[in-house]
DNA sequence: AATAATTTTTAGATAAGTCTAAAAATTATT
DNA sequence: AATAATTTTTAGACTTATCTAAAAATTATT
């Protein structure tokens, strides 16, 4: 079996390592759960033993199939949640993190298959990130950041790197949210604030919100 | 804070006790909890201290306000989230348990007032067991079991005492569920078991069954 | 009321996850 | 390539919740 802290060991080590992809170093896990590396080699050294992870001392780990597969269903169930909080309950987007954090740990297949259908198989969470298929499938999408999109084109709002409380509500005061069109009508060569058009409202946004906001440029606009 | 481990023990506590009523003895919890009376001393203590509960050596424990509007809490939570997954992710009654039992340990205000409204303020549990308000108060109804019903009554189905797989099962298959109406027929005298009355059908109910279900009398039938 | 049976508590040990402080290995700098 | 700086690991200790075995208190029985 499983624990709880065990699966937010693999989680951040999914994050971390760029989904699973990359070697992750024991420091970068002891600043990720706020623990001490000490900690961590402890820790490393029984997933290892569970073969959640490859580890080899001073080299950092790296998830096995195994270890990525039980990552994967985390994210799921923890996107999974968030769509139910915000769609059924009235969460705002900046509030749902904490609580489907928790929620990320209940054991039952049957219940996320069938909150799954009741949700009606969303792609995608509140804050634009895919929501892993039951096969573990993630459907990527081709965003850029908003910093990255040329003057002139014209975006969709797909999604946010930072999902902070701070940076959300910044979004809901500016009416950006998912889904929002927007214009890239100028960028300040000074400080790399973009001007954007919503609707017909111009906007400025600076350097660090446009390094924050997914887009996907509509090319047909 | 309080552990997952401190809101199990005072759940049981709140049960064994006639929900919070009467003392507890460290050997009664100690078999509900499934553990060792040596542990149960030693956790009872805390609960003590952190003022859970009122306990003196060899006399066991009583659940204080404070306990006592935990555990209410927790039943709360625990009979909400029933009611969510039979009536909105098509769990049967005998499925919800266990899941139940990890979703009561959520802690989040907002999520339970939230969940309560979308059920549309539930006042009973798939398994007819009453919901605390968000106050703690308790409606009460005035059930009896189905083995003290009178001959010839007129009765509807109200709730379980015993909430087990196998019961329920029995149940859905004799097509009896909450609501159901039935008439007492017949009480054999020599194993106390009932012929009862549903629609047309006539059913032989053995004694442990009858004292397993509620039924409230349906005094102008 | 004395003894027996039962219940409860204490004492000491164990496992999971964490910590500090020091040692070892790796990486960076001169 | 030697030294310095950083990262990682080890060793030993602490906390929570558990256990076994033995001691103490309570309750039941004669």
């Amino acid at each position: 079996m499983i624990t709880l802290t065990e699966e937010n060991y693999i989680k951040a080590i999914y994050h971390l390592g760029n989904y699973g992809l990359e070697n992750v170093s024991t420091n970068a896990i002891a600043k990720e759960m706020e623990t001490k590396a000490s900690s961590v080699t402890d820790m490393v050294k029984k997933l290892s033993e569970k073969e959640y992870v490859d580890y080899k001392k001073y080299q950092g780990v790296t998830l096995t199939k195994k270890g990525k597969e039980i990552a994967i269903n985390i994210v799921r169930k923890h996107r999974l949640w968030e769509v139910f909080l915000v769609e059924k309950l009235n969460f705002s987007w900046d509030e749902v993190h904490e609580v489907a954090e928790q929620l990320e740990h209940i054991k039952s297949k049957k219940l996320i298959s069938q909150l799954d259908a009741f949700l009606e198989f969303p792609t995608h969470d509140p804050h634009g990130d895919p929501i892993p298929d039951s096969s573990g499938n993630i459907k990527k999408i081709d965003k850029i950041l908003l910093s990255e999109a040329k003057i002139g084109s014209h975006c969709i709002c797909v999604g946010v790197q930072d999902s902070s409380s701070e940076f959300l509500k910044y979004l809901d005061k500016n009416n950006i949210a998912l889904g929002t069109k927007l214009k890239i009508c100028h960028r300040e060569p000074f400080d790399n604030s973009i001007t954007i058009k919503i609707v017909d409202k111009e906007l400025v946004i600076s350097n660090l919100i446009a390094n924050n906001l997914f887009v996907y440029v509509d090319a047909d606009a």
